[in-house]
Formats: structure tokens, sequence, C-alpha cells
DNA sequence: CTCCCTTGTCTAGCGCTGCTAGGATTCGGT
DNA sequence: ACCGAATCCTAGCAGCGCTAGACAAGGGAG
């Protein structure tokens, strides 16, 4: 019996070696050099091995951005939780989300513009996806003022997510970073 | 002299007739469906006459997403001149940016994230680019309030982008669509 | 009118991609 | 010591973006 729990074991190691892997190449290279080959070389194994898995390629960067949610939830709930009242939470947030995006490219990018077809669709949808969303509701909800929170939500963080995007594209002034995100808190917070 | 120019005529309309087919093609089948070898049988003609138009299929992505931007451009300033007063000239171009993007995702697509090496670093940018963000700006400046009116309207823009990606993604609730497009618009008005 | 040479286009192919079929090898269980 | 199952790799497919080199068409000069 024991033996084959070692294996799953290894299994389950080489398995987080893969996701892992993969991340570190994309973060370094970009997404565009994680190829099935280049990720099978680095983790020492043939390419049908990662087919064992996952069902495609697709599968791992889905992978990479489950973990992405995992971390944004997390970093998110400290922030807030440090923070002094709703108000700060809010903002604290907010900032942390836009450094967040800014910080990891190939992660964020993993998560909203290559990971399209995750089933966000509630209540069917990952775990950390639920949690990273309940993560910015919590802390939204409180500031939301009158109107359906739940939408003062979705556009507090659509408005940060194109923040993001549109600075990462070097759309945006980078010297007003900084500027924008008050701007936005200050509008939200009405 | 007449025959060149015949012959240039026919260039630059079989130019046109490549970016209007990858746009159909992508508009249809999405970007993914959009190979040279697919492009290159549509208009009839080899694949290495794309290559005598456009340096690479990026260029014609390009050339898409330049035309996009013209449109969206033509789009905003005609709701904002038909709107009564710069509040209500705001949140006409804020619901016509939206309606822009969920109409044309492959458009969008191409505008935002497939040709993201387009030269928006001002002042060099294309045409059609500061035509397009000036059509936002114009609009936008005007209810900006206190503080940097660039920053507003970089803000509101990035608001709006976020909403129309996350939407498209199928991250947000359909059924508060309205809802969060004059919810942003109020919170901005301040 | 004929020849030449430029111009324009196509066929064929390179190296790469994601993915998979089938054979070889290893290894636990009897 | 042997058998069967589980594991892994080699080799290959179809398709991708892109390009070299052959080929045909057609205007200009003699």
């Amino acid at each position: 019996m024991s033996i084959h729990q070692r294996r799953e074991r290894e299994r389950a190691e080489r398995h987080r070696l893969i996701i892992r892997t993969a991340r570190e190449l994309a973060e370094a290279e970009g997404w565009d050099a994680v190829t099935t080959r280049r990720l099978a070389e680095r983790i020492e194994y043939s390419q049908p091995v990662l087919y064992s898995h996952f069902a495609g390629k697709n599968e791992i960067v889905a992978a990479v951005a489950l973990e992405g949610f995992a971390e944004l939830a997390a970093d998110l709930r400290a922030v807030a939780d440090k923070a002094d009242g709703p108000a700060a939470a809010f903002a604290a947030a907010a900032r942390e989300y836009l450094a967040f995006g800014l910080a990891n490219p190939a992660l964020y990018d993993a998560m909203f513009t290559l990971a399209t077809d995750l089933p966000f669709g509630w209540p069917d949808a990952p775990e950390p996806l639920k949690e990273a969303f309940g993560a910015l509701a919590g802390t939204f909800a409180q500031v939301a003022g009158e109107g359906d929170p739940e939408a003062f939500t979705e556009v507090g963080w659509a408005s940060l997510h194109g923040l993001v995007t549109l600075a990462r594209g070097g759309r945006l002034r980078p010297e007003l970073e900084q500027e924008r995100v008050e701007l936005l808190v200050r509008r939200l917070l009405g």
C-alpha cells in the first residue's frame, strides 16, 4: 500500500513542479517562451509526461492562474486586515491589487488573458476564484454606499483591472501611476 | 505612367482587402482562426503575397486595430456631439465605449490584446490612436473636476476598458451590465 | 515585331508549435 | 524467477509563421 502512496506523492510533487516551472519560465521570458518542449526539458522529462498530468497546455496555464488567484486573495486580505477602517482597507486593497498586477505580469496574464475559459460562472467556479472575488467584495461592500454592493464591487474590480492592463501595455503615463489610483479611490468612495 | 498608377491602385485595393478579410474572419471565428494560409485562401492569393503588403501577421492585426481606433473615435465624437451638456456627453461616451467593445469583440482584441506593440508612446503614436484618445479626453476633461484632467481621462478610460474585458470574459454578471456603467458614471462625475 | 529584363506571383520547404500512437523499459506482486 | 501492469520515451502528425528560389507575365528598347 505504501508504495502506491509514495508514487502518488511523487506524482503530486511533479505536478507542482510543472506548474512552478511553467510560471517561472513565463515570468522570465513571457508565455510565448513556454512551449511544451521547453517545459518538458526544464522538468527533465519528455513531453508526453505533461499530458499525463494535464489535458493540454491550456490546463497548465489555468493551474498557474489558479495559484495566482489564491495569492491575490491572500494579499488582499492581508492588507485589508492591517488597515484602519473600511475606507483605508478599500484604498489599501486597491493599491495592492494594482501592485500585484504590475509585479507579476505573466501571472496576471495567465489569470485574465490566457485562461479565459476558467469557469467563472458562479457558483461552480474553482475555490480560489471565489476566494479572490470574495476578498475584494468583503472590503468593497463596506464602502459601497447606496446601490447594489455587488455592482460596486464589479465596477471597482474592473477599474483596477483596466488600470493594470493599460499600464502594462504602455498606454498610460507612468508618472501618473500614483495619481490615478488615488483619484479612482477618491471618486469611488464618493 | 498611368500603368504604374493602375498597378498602385490595384495594390492599395488588395491591401484593404487583406485588412477587411482578416477582420471579417476574426469577427466570425476568432483571431485563432486567422492564419496566414486561411487568409491567403480567402483573398484568393498565395501566402507570400501577404508578406509583400505587411511585414508579418502582427502588422496585419495592427492594421485592423488602427481601423478600430478610427471607428471608435468617430463613434465617441458622434454621441458626445449629440448629447446635451458635458455630463450627458460623458455618460453617452461611456455607454458608447462599452457598447463598442462588446459589439466588436475581435476588433477590440486586436486593439488592446494582440497589437500590444502599437507605438502608443506619445507623441509619435499613429494618428488614429491619438484621435481616439483625444475623443475621450475632450469629453472627459470637461467633467474632470479638480485634479489633473489627464489622470481623470486615463482612469475613466481604464475603468471602461476593464468593464469591457471582464464582461467579455464572462467574469461579470450580465444582468448588472446597465447598473455598472451608470454607477461608474455617477461616481466619476463626483 | 522580337527580344530582354523587370516585376509579380507561386510552389515548396524550413523550423517551430501542440499533441499522440506505439513500443520499450522498469518494477511491484505472486 | 517470472508475469503483468504501470510508466516513460521515441518518433511522428498536422498545422503554424515565414522565406528562398523557380517561373510566368508584360512593358520598354532596338
